[in-house]
DNA sequence: ATTAGCACTCCGAAACGGTGAGTGCTAACA
DNA sequence: TGTTAGCACTCACCGTTTCGGAGTGCTAAT
């Protein structure tokens, strides 16, 4: 059957009424409330073809009809226009976000705050994943006589550190010695590499004749840099849901904030997503628990390299369009925030 | 009225009973059920007394009674027979405990986890309130041309650094002097005091002349002296709320979550909490959205100075003497540890 | 091809009635 | 005088019924 002007105004018609009210759309309403020039009845046999075709769906006999994840699917695809946001919006979102920038992190919690609250909707922000990150230079310093510190700031710019206690007395000049001779092992490289190589095992042979020190510091040297690696997660406005007649029944509100809940398991499947502005509808969620979810994410860039995602997750009753370009918007925001914040000289642009 | 010996086995019972199945419970059930040698008509005029009395009330005339706030107030303050935990709970609450001992604030995480898991309940932890923390030293270290790390350590041990950008250029001479002349200046400080006083103005005009260095540097120093003072909340699992029959439904669920989700509010009423094992039950919470939940929390120390809280959230109706007994064991065996980190020198048994 | 008309379906709210757990009261009992 | 058995009464709860309304699909007329 063939997809006809007229069937996709219905259809988007259709979509808009529901992403608005939440009900089910019958016809008599349609004709109605948008003027597209035909009956009830005429909408009726357009809406039984459209069903056929999968794009809508039925709760029971008598009911209006309701858009399919396939009609969304469409929708996102074909129908939606780009919401372009107005001056004000945009002025608005810049403005939230640069106000608060002093620190990495808390600019992108501070993202998914706003993006929550635009868009009422839970949101959520994944610091950049930093597989790619390397060493740039480790220190040790003295902090009491079995206490130091030890200090690693990657490439990128991410500081870690770790005081840790050490048994064996130690001299500043041991320290200085251990930490130039770890950075000159260590600098350049991949934390993951690090991580995954034995090269510490090696290392610490080598080393292990200068002083006891090394075997203080190494596992915990280790430890810092699984830290460095793990990714944030921040969510904002969980409790949105409440708001959402979709979830007005306690069975599905649970499962929906259990789901949110299991961040390490959450967190994996943003990690696992394509980078770039996507949007999953429903069953497209691989996820049984988030077949009638939809969730937009969109990747932001740190120093042109580490990638962080940020986004929504709701109904699949959603408005898309909105919600999109705000995502998009927000992201890009983000990515030169933090070009200019590394480097200090924009000259590339890639 | 007297409270009869008779009246408080009645009253235990019926608690311990309503704590179990939360039901309201009925005079037969409790002659039955518990052998308190009396038939169910002397049951339900002592009942009636105790009703007089604000220890009971009824849901509906046909129903049975239910324990009033005051009913589990008298239970903490006089029936409730400590719990002594086993020999084996024990050993389960430190062996978790002390698996995961490697950095302060994961530790913490991970006390709220454990009880959480215990007791079924919402858990929360509390990084201690610094407010008498002082700074210890303070030290700068060059990365880059324009990029230095400020770093600072308190008495308590805590660590803190920020990478700043610097304008002008630096040698790693003048580096030293500056945090030499912080370290001298603000050591022994109190961070509080430190953000308080305008010291920081009067430091500036005495170093300005130096280099323009500090101009950089200072308003990092009391940004990353703010975050010091920061407490960070833990909570776990929120979701345990749905398997509470109290909570089984929409509105309360909600109220409850949404509560919760307000940190920063949570966080004050935490802090403001005093010191010890403190159970507020009920309308005995200033917070109307509190007032029907019980909290139990329980203090930790650091070094013996710092503290910091940990608790359970949960219905009015809850296992008081278990929780409370956990929640006293977990603080115990954190503020143990914490001594032992810091020190080194264990004088207590294990 | 479109539309008006009509019978039909089915959800949801309200009304109904029976059941059972539990109470309060009274009178008998030890 | 305290305790107990008996009994009438109450009321939430649950399943059933009823009814109205919104919406559909089909057919026949335009």
């Amino acid at each position: 059957m063939e997809l006809t002007e007229r069937k996709l105004k219905i259809l988007q018609a259709i979509i808009s009424d529901y992403v608005k009210t939440a009900e089910p759309v019958g016809s008599r309403t349609l004709s109605k409330k948008y003027d597209l020039g035909i009956s009830p009845a005429t909408i009726r046999n357009e809406m039984a073809d459209l069903e056929e075709m999968g794009y809508l769906t039925h709760p029971h006999t008598s009911a209006g009809r309701v858009p399919s994840d396939a009609a969304y699917r469409l929708y996102v695809n074909a129908l939606m226009e780009k919401k372009e946001l107005s001056k004000e919006e945009k002025n608005v979102i810049a403005e939230r976000l640069h106000s608060n920038v002093h620190e990495f992190e808390k600019t992108i919690e501070h993202a998914a705050t706003i993006l929550s609250e635009i868009t009422n909707l839970t949101s959520f922000a994944l610091t950049p994943t930093k597989d790619e990150d390397s060493i740039k230079f480790i220190n040790l310093l003295p902090v009491d006589e079995n206490t130091i510190v030890m200090m690693i700031v990657s490439e990128s710019g991410k500081i870690s550190n770790t005081a840790l206690t050490v048994k064996v007395p130690y001299t500043e000049e041991n320290l200085q010695i251990l930490a130039k001779t770890m950075t000159y092992n260590y600098k350049g490289k991949k934390i993951s590499e690090v991580l995954t190589d034995n090269i510490i095992e090696n290392f610490e042979t080598d080393i292990a004749a200068m002083s006891g020190l090394a075997k203080d510091v190494m596992p915990n040297f280790m430890k810092t840099l699984e830290d460095m690696l793990n990714v944030n997660l921040y969510m904002e406005g969980l409790t949105n849901i409440f708001d959402i007649p979709e979830y007005n029944d306690l069975q599905k509100a649970r499962s929906f904030i259990e789901m949110l809940s299991q961040k390490d398991d959450f967190t994996k499947k943003l990690i696992e997503r394509e980078d770039g502005v996507i949007v999953t509808i429903g069953e497209e969620n691989a996820d049984d628990i988030m077949n009638d979810c939809s969730l937009i994410t969109a990747s932001y860039h740190v120093d042109g390299k580490l990638v962080g995602k940020i986004g929504v997750i709701g109904p699949t009753r959603m408005k898309y369009s909105e919600v999109t370009s705000i995502v998009e918007y927000l992201t890009d925001n983000l990515s030169s925030t933090f070009k200019l914040e590394s480097g200090g000289n924009e000259e590339d642009e890639r």
